[in-house]
DNA sequence: TGCTCCATTATGTATAGACATAATATCAAT
DNA sequence: ATTGATATTATGTCTATACATAATGGAGCA
């Protein structure tokens, strides 16, 4: 190699040589100053090269010890955490949110113990439902910790969901999300004008700035919603 | 700030400084050259600071026009997908593989095209189920393309799950990948001593290498389960 | 008015050189 | 043989400089 490479061209050749086993998974790989050497370029540019690699989980890379091919190449998945309105409209379908309910209540032993409040202070909690082309997609019930965000309690959740108004207004810091599959209940079947039983997609996201929570909601998908990504 | 800053330092500044508000969504930041004076450094570690905070969704960056907050701020969650073995094992439970069935059969008209396959000759179809203290966890079914990985067929998948034998022994160019809920049929509901109908978490993955599948596959995930990820 | 062309500008990338840091390897002392 | 100090080494990061590239905005022209 004597051209000049972009760092991208030298990632995609590591790539091509651990993907046809020119290098082996547990294999030490030539330093980054043989292969400046090797690529003609200097070190910098094969380390960010291979530094996109290793933030894959593609390579190992350690001080001194070098860089070798990932054993147990854990590989992820990238998940855009949209608001719902863009999930919606990037379907090709109108959206429309719609409040439910909104109350200030104090939470339960199970919502204060995941939000870690210190006292049994009033939370504002709302229910919501997410439409696609006028038919229910998402519901949600959201706990909104007022002392973090005592704003929202002048948003017309009418007008903005909870979930965007949020997400507009209070930049989190840190999260959690879980998916599990459940059995929607008689209740959540007429909202979405189906069987009780069916199997629906739930997300459990609880969101913090800092050390203080801000919000946790669980978002009912529509029995059939089917969430993609792609793996790097 | 005069003092030498890592470049760690300054995107954790420049993030207090999107999260407390200082910068509001949508607004326009300093340039690079501009921040590099404040925070009296080279505008390469302005650069590696801010291209993180980009990659990430907070940011946005366009040549000519520079950086500014991200409007609709679309974060990730980063999923990690490993091998089975690994997330039973994660949990402190003990892993175990059992082959259920294992033939070389013609893809249906579903597999081949979601496999992109040009002939309809045998791929290889495989029905495992994956332990965790003896509980059934996942049960799978998977299309491998023999075409590209005729060496599976010479593999003891008894010993090694076809699953992990596929991940080391054949690296991935890209994947897609989702999730959905489905209610358990009667079969599936007898393999995880459930009751039929209850809502089971499932994961259905595609893998390729360049143009080529090399497989597709479905993990059905025992009713109660959880996949849990962080929020960047 | 509306168009092309061009200068300007902010980010993107590459470079050589330097020092920092972590981990290993070596060798000496106990 | 075990411990501990030390040298070595590969990656991690920072710097200054240079040029590339994309997008903007304005000048000039039809």
């Amino acid at each position: 190699m004597t051209t000049t490479q972009s760092w991208q061209s030298i990632q995609q050749d590591v790539r091509r040589r651990i993907v046809e086993g020119v290098w082996r998974p547990g294999e030490l790989i030539p330093t980054e100053a043989e292969l400046a050497l090797e690529y003609n370029c200097a070190r910098a540019t094969i380390n960010r090269a291979l530094r996109g690699l290793a933030d894959v989980g593609l390579l190992e890379r350690r001080r001194k010890a070098g860089t070798r091919i990932a054993v147990e190449p854990t590989r992820y998945a990238k998940l855009e955490i949209n608001v719902i309105r863009l999930d919606v409209e990037r379907r090709g379908e109108t959206y429309r949110h719609a409040l439910i309910e909104r109350k200030r209540v104090a939470p339960t032993e199970l919502i204060r113990s995941r939000m870690n409040l210190k006292s049994d202070a009033n939370l504002l909690f709302v229910r919501g439902l997410h439409f696609a082309d006028e038919v229910p997609f998402v519901y949600e019930e959201r706990w909104v910790n007022i002392l973090v965000t005592p704003e929202v309690l002048d948003a017309d959740l009418n007008t903005i969901s909870a979930n965007e108004w949020l997400v507009q207004n209070v930049p989190f810091t840190s999260g959690d999300i879980s998916f599990s599959a459940t059995n929607i209940d008689a209740k959540e079947a007429e909202i979405f004008d189906t069987q009780e039983g069916s199997a629906a997609f739930a997300i459990d996201r609880t969101t913090w700035q800092d050390q203080q929570c801000i919000t946790s909601v669980r978002m009912l998908h529509r029995p059939g919603f089917r969430m993609r990504a792609l793996l790097s």
